[in-house]
DNA sequence: TCTTACTAGTTGAACGTTCAATTTGTCTTG
DNA sequence: CAAGACAAATTGAACGTTCAACTAGTAAGA
């Protein structure tokens, strides 16, 4: 048990600016995109990592790993998905257990449809506002961050269907 | 109708990675959260911002203001918090149409048990990960990125009661 | 004063996410 | 080739959030 070390004032203020920012930024994203493509920023994701997939089909826990989405997740979400015609469920002869999820062409373009818009918002809202080289401290800073806790996340996702 | 400026190379990777730090660092502070002290990190913000205020009370605005919360998602949250006994809704004698919301002592000391354990999670995920030079350059990076975001989240609080 | 416009806050329904099963199929080892 | 352990994916209930009304009180102008 050993003490807690609290935060000083200055890291104080950076966690508090850092919870502003990317909780607007989040926010904001997602009004955009649910106000010009009628999607949560999730699906968003979703559909860019089946689009970049060989055939543009993956199976669900490589569309869950891509997308970082739990397999609950990622199963409510494609269901969704299903039901507007965006993406289709194809069996797996391999593992008959397993089922594919496949881009459907209304799906296609549909995330064809909503890109611009998108890249458009994270451009004004990210990349205008910061210099070059805060961009490239981003990029580090980010990495830094998801490289620790990549561990832990591997974990969570691998306790999800043993418990 | 201008041309869409994609993102380069740099900038896609970046973008990335962010996603990935954010989201990640959200998720997991949530995770802890949840488990060490059975709340979301929405509701550990509310508390924070009733113990910090005069007598540890706000108006119902000013505390959704102050946690960045809608006026509806606010109003929930209080209902919630208000059935585990962590805050009292008082009425508000100069507005009768207000109400306050006020930190019960029991809701006093449950933020006051889960702070250590968050500050912890913080440190561990955020500070103890970058260098001195970085936490300055993401306060400076968060904050352009919140200075520029402000505008456009006060309108959105201010469009709320309209339409 | 009456009427209209506005503001504070709440509510219920719809949505997306989490959590804890559950189903179905594969792998392993005796 | 059984038997149990394990893996892929789905499901329903509970939760938190959003959205669009809605209630009730205040402010302003005629």
């Amino acid at each position: 048990m050993s003490e807690v070390r609290w935060l000083s004032d200055e890291e104080q203020a950076v966690w508090r600016s850092y919870l502003a920012a990317t909780t607007m930024l989040r926010e904001h994203i997602e009004r955009r995109l649910q106000r010009d493509a009628q999607m949560p920023q999730t699906y968003y994701e979703v559909l860019v990592a089946l689009s970049e997939a060989p055939d543009m089909k993956l199976r669900m826990s490589e569309l869950a790993d891509a997308s970082r989405s739990s397999r609950s997740k990622l199963s409510h979400a494609v269901n969704r998905m299903e039901r507007s015609g965006w993406i289709s469920r194809d069996d797996c002869d391999v593992d008959r257990r397993g089922s594919w999820a496949r881009l459907t062409e209304k799906g296609f373009a549909v995330i064809h449809a909503a890109a611009p818009d998108h890249v458009t918002t994270v451009r004004e809202a990210l990349f205008d506002v910061l210099t070059p080289e805060q961009v490239r401290q981003l990029g580090e800073i980010s990495a830094a961050i998801a490289g620790n806790l990549a561990g832990e996340c591997a974990k969570v996702r691998a306790e999800e269907g043993t418990l």
